[in-house]
DNA sequence: ATGGTCGCGGAGCGA
């Protein structure tokens, strides 16, 4: 079974790229991120004729997440419940069988120290909270999507460049702990340890073609769902080619 | 420090 994580930057520029993925990797169950668009331009019909159930939470031009799956989606819930961050379509909690899923495009931020930063780190606060009250970690729970942090130097190209800046400051890794510390388990880095492995990579400054990237999109999972994981890796060939996002799939493997 | 490229929407913002 293979679950992924993608943000596709406009689900309807990336149309081409999703549906060769789909077709090339097989997943069960897709969450995407920034798909950039309203419920009602959302492409639903190419994604049923390819086999796939919808959940989706759009909104105009910015943000947005839906999830795609082979088997039927239930319990699906939008928001963090709360009115401070709810009109941004960020959140979407469902489950697929006994997999509990919470996808999530985080703040980006923009800037350490500015208004959206500020914002971010409320933000994540808020979502600590509902990960504590909505995702029990008895369960198979899995955390993921674009969380615009990285864990620690391995996941950052050039970490002197980018220390203290954002996506590597202190204030959102600390940020990202207290989440890890309810109980979730950095699922890539249960499988390999090595640096150099990334999500993102700037298209302003080419920085695919030096594999000059962040790792920012992770799955976050609990010990029952990390019990059956057997691996994750980052899809570089959807990076590749043409129109690709500036995000790569990252794919969790279940036995 | 700045700019570079995308996507949306049709100028400038967000990333």
């Amino acid at each position: 079974m293979k679950i992924v994580t993608w943000n596709v930057n406009s689900v309807r520029a990336r149309m081409p790229r999703v549906l060769e993925f789909l077709e090339r990797v097989s997943p069960d169950v897709v969450c995407l991120q920034e798909t950039k668009a309203l419920d009602e331009v959302f492409p639903r019909g190419v994604l049923e004729e390819a086999g796939y159930n919808l959940a989706i939470h759009g909104q105009k031009t910015y943000n947005g997440v839906a999830i795609l799956s082979k088997k039927p989606i239930e319990d699906v819930h939008l928001g963090l419940g709360d009115a401070r961050f709810d009109h941004e379509a960020r959140v979407m909690a469902a489950t697929v069988g006994d997999l509990m899923i919470l996808n999530l495009y985080v703040v980006n931020g923009k800037e350490v120290g500015c208004d959206k930063f500020a914002f971010k780190m409320e933000w994540l606060k808020t979502l600590r909270d509902y990960i504590d009250e909505h995702m029990p970690r008895t369960e198979k729970v899995i955390v993921t999507g674009d969380f615009n942090i990285t864990f620690d130097a391995r996941d950052v190209y050039d970490p002197e460049k980018w220390e203290g800046k954002i996506h590597c400051s202190d204030e959102e890794r600390a940020a990202l702990a207290e989440i890890m510390d309810l109980g979730l388990i950095d699922a890539l880095r249960h499988f390999h340890d090595k640096p150099e492995i990334y999500t993102w990579w700037d298209f302003r400054t080419r920085g695919f073609r030096d594999n000059r990237g962040l790792r920012i999109d992770h799955f976050l999972v609990s010990q029952p769902l990390l019990d059956v994981a057997t691996d994750v890796h980052v899809d570089l060939e959807a990076r590749g080619g043409e129109k690709p996002s500036d995000h790569a799939p990252v794919i969790l493997t279940l036995a």
